[in-house]
DNA sequence: TTCATTTATTAATCTAGGTTAATGCAATTG
DNA sequence: CAATTGCATTAACCTAGATTAATAAATGAA
């Protein structure tokens, strides 16, 4: 298999994982040289810090591409544990692949939209941290991934959003009240 | 001109830019195709909220690229400011180098690893906002630039943070009086 | 179906960090 | 040089969102 988009080419379930909902895909502390292709059912990244409160960076929908990026580019073990939101029809692949020698231009070309596509969607969320309040990042990630909210538990959704499930409750009231 | 590296290893001073300290590179709702390399120097880019408050996203020093990625991404005008926090020495390229179909297999390999670390560092910024206290997001900060500090005024430390300078100031005086 | 677990909501507190404001010091500028 | 402007610090007060806790509804397993 040479690179990534052979891969998703083929429509055979040869290279397709399945996995139930609650599946652990990676956990922190594991060597990490996967990436996982979502083609069917919702996963998710997310760190456990110190006290034990989970923070979702990330989840990923039919055909976006999940890992723990940072991890594997300083060759450290995962930071970040993976899992399914939802059962999940998963195409692994190895990391090796982006850099792989034996890639085409074209291919390249697609890795670098990829990422720089990623890099895109970290910047916009990176500021929106930064500068909006709980509310505004609520209302904004409605408008962006109008999907996902019914697919997630709420308190996932306020994982991502850096905030309790209890502040989030509290927004959604004073939002419907308004209405 | 046919790359970024061949552009980069050039040493001549044609196609250095030089600019003195609050040089303003680029402004928000302008048209951004350009990306910024520093030769010498300090950059910041940031945004201004509806308050006017800064919020930096980043800072780059020496052999750093600096750019308004989202927004090139996305085809939209300018969400960054991008300035200079000392006289700096900048070579100026145009997004499109990333892309130019005459690029060889190196140079988009080249362009990928770039990519790829931003995206690391762009996500232990995000799990450091939502999962760590101001004092611990400035230990770390100083851990891991720990010559950024000496050129810019804690005020911008404060942005890149996301505290108020105030906040800095009482964190850097607990941490003062512990030792 | 029943029982247990997870989830969402509400409300009463608490607190990290924001806001405002005053002061003393650099650093620029004319 | 004086004079203005910008910066860091301190302190008094304020607020968004955290914490804790109680309840009720939804989900899921046996």
């Amino acid at each position: 298999m040479e690179n990534i988009n052979e891969i998703l080419s083929l429509d055979s379930k040869e290279n397709t994982s399945y996995f139930n909902k609650g599946d652990i895909l990676q956990r922190e502390g594991e060597n990490c040289f996967k990436a996982f292709f979502v083609k069917k059912g919702l996963l998710r990244s997310y760190t456990i810090d110190d006290k034990g409160k989970e923070h979702i960076f990330m989840f990923a929908s039919e055909n976006w591409v999940i890992a723990d990026i940072e991890s594997q580019e300083f060759n450290q073990p995962a930071k970040l544990f993976i899992d399914c939101v939802e059962a999940s029809e998963i195409i692994i692949l190895d990391r090796s692949l982006l850099f792989k020698s034996d890639l085409n231009i074209d291919q390249l070309k697609n890795n670098a939209n990829l990422l720089s596509r990623r890099v895109a969607v970290l910047q916009s969320r990176v500021i929106m941290l930064m500068s909006a309040s709980a509310k505004e990042r609520y209302e904004l990630f409605l408008i962006t991934y109008p999907k996902i909210p019914n697919r997630v538990p709420q308190r996932m959704i306020a994982s991502y959003l850096g905030i309790t499930p209890e502040a989030l409750s509290k927004i959604r009231g004073k939002i419907a009240k308004l209405k």
